[in-house]
DNA sequence: TCGCGTAATTGGTATGACCTCTTACCAATC
DNA sequence: GATTGGTAAGAGGTCATACCAATTACGCGA
């Protein structure tokens, strides 16, 4: 049972692209992993450097690799960012894009608070809970919007479903983004509150609170930012 | 009121992609658009080809371009492309990867289904239900198939929330290639009547009906599958 | 010991050559 | 006259080489 012979590389670049996923998937658990030099990668494999590069370069818009300019070639794991640009020019309307965005969010987070509850290891739990209390703590406005930020995606790690992690990673970072103005107006101790419910709830294993809570969280922000509802376009 | 300032290219092969990007948007609404050759973009933008190439490579990739060997480099619209890949090289087991689609699915699609019956246009309704009309009298598999995806794409588009219709868009895409296996077992007459009960509450604008209906219809879809909930990974 | 400048290393761009694939055209064939 | 087959032009794909630009590392001098 081989699958190289589906989806068989139609192209050196292709082929290139396989051989630095595997090798990228293979030196997981490094703290800081390089990938060797271009001229000498194309040595390697034994292609051509033009080769190398656009299957670096290709990798990077994929998230796999940080390519950058007289030091080499960083492995990260941004599979989100793609996202983000597609979304970024499909709505290129700021406000827009806020509307958008807490929508889907209000349709996918609450569901995630639910399984986060239901399946969350307690390993994950108990890094939530530590995200809670620094965002309890913070003092710093960029402590605050980055603990927030980082509550919601953990949860969405706890769930256990990879793809609405990574839909959700992307969105909060595109909502940070667009959220240089009037973020946290009266925001900063509602949103306490509100994640200390839905804290609660998934630690108490209960999925139907945890969602009902994340949802009024949901809707609690987006009233905050003053966005109309069921708004024709 | 300079936009330039801001994400200021750089690099060469971003002031091309740049460059390019918006020679694509101003080139809408044709049939079959094509881009100059690579040897002549190189010239009329006054950088090498290798440059040319790679801003083309990086557009490819974004879903904005399809660059086909031998023949020309073709204006498409496609950006939910990069997701395919991400949720791809993110969760390479297919059935892992079905169970999540069809949870985060489950999640978006009631929502979406709301906001199509109350914000959706004449015209898009009318298009919806057109394709409905294809589904029930598709006769191939692959009409059948692939009415049933673009019903939901539809109503997708007709919520009016342009990232959610890429998202779904995604999924369904993604979905449907995971299915080649036992796909319509008993489903096509169950799942033409799912169809017809949302498309009904989306016509008489009824949105809570529209959101019951879906999910009603994907829960049968995820058993039809012998999908288990509540799955521990 | 500290600070700065230089050299080595790495990615970025340019050029020109050649290979492979697609398309369109045209001639030979039926 | 329609079909088939080959051929040539033009498109992207790959290669090698040279040089530019940014970063890093090292060593010299204060």
């Amino acid at each position: 049972m081989t699958f190289t012979a589906l989806n068989r590389p139609t192209s050196l670049v292709e082929s290139v692209c396989a051989q630095l996923a595997a090798l990228i998937r293979s030196e997981k658990s490094a703290d800081e992993r390089w990938l060797p030099a271009e001229r000498l990668l194309a040595e390697q494999l034994g292609v051509s450097r033009t080769v190398v590069r656009e299957a670096t370069k290709r990798l990077e818009q994929q998230g796999m690799l940080e390519i950058q300019h007289g030091a080499g070639i960083k492995i990260v794991d941004k599979l989100h960012k793609p996202l983000n640009g597609a979304l970024n020019t499909l709505v290129p309307d700021e406000k827009d894009r806020i509307t958008q965005l807490i929508e889907v969010r209000l349709a996918l987070e609450p569901e995630n608070a639910r399984y986060a509850a239901q399946r969350g290891t307690a390993t994950q739990l108990k890094t939530l809970k530590a995200c809670h209390e620094r965002f309890e703590t913070a003092e710093s406005f960029a402590e605050q919007v980055q603990a927030d930020m980082d509550f919601h995606c953990l949860l969405a790690e706890a769930s256990g479903n990879r793809i609405a992690s990574l839909l959700i990673q992307s969105l909060s970072e595109l909502l940070q983004a667009s959220l240089t103005h009037g973020y946290n107006r009266v925001t900063k101790d509602q949103a306490v509150k509100d994640h200390a419910a839905v804290l609660a709830a998934v630690l108490k294993h209960d999925g139907d609170a945890a969602a009902t809570a994340m949802k009024a969280h949901l809707l609690n922000a987006r009233d905050d930012l003053g966005i109309k509802t069921n708004s024709r376009r």
